[in-house]
DNA sequence: TGCTTATATTGATAGATAGTTGATTAAGAG
DNA sequence: CTCTTAATCAACTATCTATCAATATAAGCA
């Protein structure tokens, strides 16, 4: 972490912020192998149109993502593959919690 | 990114967000070089006490820090390095954020 | 027993935002 | 021009949570 000024603070949060909801993990997710559109996104993830497209033009503002304009039709891919090894990196604490807790268990019972 | 169930988004959302929120990183900042009490804390980062107390629970059940009791105070100390590999990460994506945006003024300008 | 200090907890409030609904823009097809 | 489809925008609601104030717990000391 580089030193920390309030103002740098604010902006890391507010990466992190973009990360910390399950739709748009989902919507990152559903691009790991390629294009798609807004329409193919939303049925995949079950959330409707436009809020399937506010949670993508989040993304985009915060440089995960791309897009490309074709007729009526968007097409998003992602932008920064640095997301998933923020995936990778906080899904191993996760997996070292589940150990944690699993130790924790065993000791009590 | 593992493959992501509805579940795994969730938790892993929550840990995010446990990042995403200015004074929390400002906690982890202030316990880069060592244990430290609440007070200490609440003093360095300029929060009340109870605001502290309660941003230190969250980091602690997430497994970010961990916690010694010693009297009447309570050390708290970073448990997972791997949160500051994050928030590398995490800048690094912030650079790139921000050429971005001084190419799109310099093709403006 | 009180008294003091350090944390933790509880309750209340204000601000932020995820999700929904309905309108609007924009690009083809007929 | 009209109709359809795709995406974005705008307004609203409901939920969540960061913060604060007040209280509670708990250890050490007189």
């Amino acid at each position: 972490m580089i030193e920390l000024t309030d103002a740098s603070a604010d902006v890391i949060a507010e990466r992190f912020a973009a990360l910390a909801v399950p739709m748009r993990l989902r919507l990152l997710n559903a691009l790991r192998r390629g294009e798609k559109s807004v329409g193919d996104l939303a049925d995949e993830t079950g959330a409707g149109q436009a809020n399937t497209s506010k949670h993508l033009q989040l993304l985009l503002q915060q440089g995960f993502i791309a897009r490309r304009k074709e007729g009526t039709t968007t097409w998003y891919r992602v932008a920064d593959p640095a997301v998933y090894e923020l995936c990778s990196l906080v899904c191993g604490g996760i997996e070292e919690d589940l150990e944690r807790r699993r130790k924790l268990l065993r000791r009590r019972g």
